[in-house]
DNA sequence: CGGTTCGTTGAGATCGGTCAACTCAAGTGG
DNA sequence: CCACTTGAGTTGACCGATCTCAACGAACCG
């Protein structure tokens, strides 16, 4: 099932031996990584591989999940265009990660980026900094999974509202069984929910996957 | 409501000026901390303040909570003799941290831990990992949160019996309510889900605190 | 000995899950 | 162009796990 395609070089527009100022790091792993495309659906990494390579997502989304022993998924986060993913605690992944639709991302050796970070202090920081936005994401993801489905969608509504800067018009690049893994609910409590949403109206969903957001307060006092 | 106590410098054994060889980093905090002590339930720091100060517990027990804007509490996570916490993404704490029982901690300035860490590369390592450790543990907290409430009890014994090193049996050092909060339950289903394991003799109760692991693989089969 | 806090237990209500039927849109192939 | 298939999403009826509300029991403490 794995269908990748076209790894490539990107090669870096900074001149070679010149200083890094902090300001460019955003774009380190760009300069220094392969580009790599994943049809929709495909793995990108494996449950329990070795982490290998940090990942930069270009354009697509991507989730990350893992399967319960009883058959359940989780989504541990849906990954969209800028966001970094692939930084484990340890050398294995605990999370499996993959396409959600025609995804392409920048990779770069775990490697190569510690290395540069163990002589560059900068570098370390931004790297723990990622991860400390990680935490404060999973963190959110928590106090969600403690409330009412309602609860629950409006602020995941709220949430790919923000991260996808759209005023008020979300396209959801994810499915509903995706959406509810994520939330922890089943696809009918997140369809039905949709409805109670929209005749109440909060937002509206002229096409599946099309959201508009109609009443951000209402929504916001939803989430609370 | 602040009941702090005791405030002394804790001195460190190490020769002013020799070179801080990679494995005493994990005792780095004791040697550049403060020692303070903590009344039951006294706060420790505030959802919202300043993150100053990073704190490693010596005895006792903290916990990590937010109060939601319904009144519900959420509770983080439980901090143990040796746990670091108060390690934050922002300059702000995004939870609460409050004595359990009586608690002594020792806490050393964020600015000073920062400034070394920047020259210091294998301490800002340890640093990352610190959170990465945070990170990981949050996750399998969102994995506790999905499932049901006998799945969850069983996987916070198993959790509390792992991190207190007890061989099968558990002095909870928190209240029902504290665990019901962690686990995104009621103090009554968790009060029920002990006496149901009870029942099937995995566990016994001798006392509302004291939990006693009789059947641990059949424990983990329930966590799954 | 009351008062207070903490934990347990019971009865009924409620939210979300399960199972099943149905709709709709997008292919696919004759 | 149309019949058929397929996958995703919606809706309804019913069920069960957990919550809510309330009473009760046990330990602690002035």
């Amino acid at each position: 099932m794995l269908t990748r395609t076209a790894t490539q070089k990107v090669s870096s527009s900074r001149p070679f031996g010149s200083p890094v100022v902090p300001h460019e790091y955003q774009g380190m792993i760009e300069m220094m990584g392969a580009a790599m495309s994943f049809a929709r659906n495909s793995e990108i990494y494996g449950e329990g591989e070795p982490a290998e390579y940090l990942y930069k997502v270009v354009s697509g989304t991507v989730r990350t999940s893992k399967i319960l022993a009883d058959g359940r998924r989780q989504i541990g986060a849906f990954y969209i265009a800028g966001d970094l993913f692939g930084l484990e605690a340890g050398d294995e992944h605990t999370f499996s990660a993959e396409a959600i639709s025609e995804t392409k991302v920048v990779m770069v050796k775990r490697s190569a980026i510690m290395a540069m970070a163990a002589r560059d202090g900068a570098l370390a920081r931004e790297l723990w900094t990622a991860t400390s936005r990680e935490l404060h994401h999973v963190q959110e993801h928590v106090l969600l999974l403690i409330k009412s489905a309602q609860e629950r969608v409006a602020g995941f509504l709220l949430e790919m509202a923000t991260r996808t800067r759209s005023n008020d018009c979300v396209e959801l690049p994810m499915s509903r069984q995706d959406i509810a893994d994520y939330l922890g609910l089943t696809i009918e409590t997140i369809s039905r929910t949709f409805t109670q949403l929209e005749h109440s109206t909060l937002i509206a969903v002229p096409t599946a996957r099309r959201i508009e957001i109609r009443n951000r307060s209402a929504l916001k006092r939803l989430n609370s």
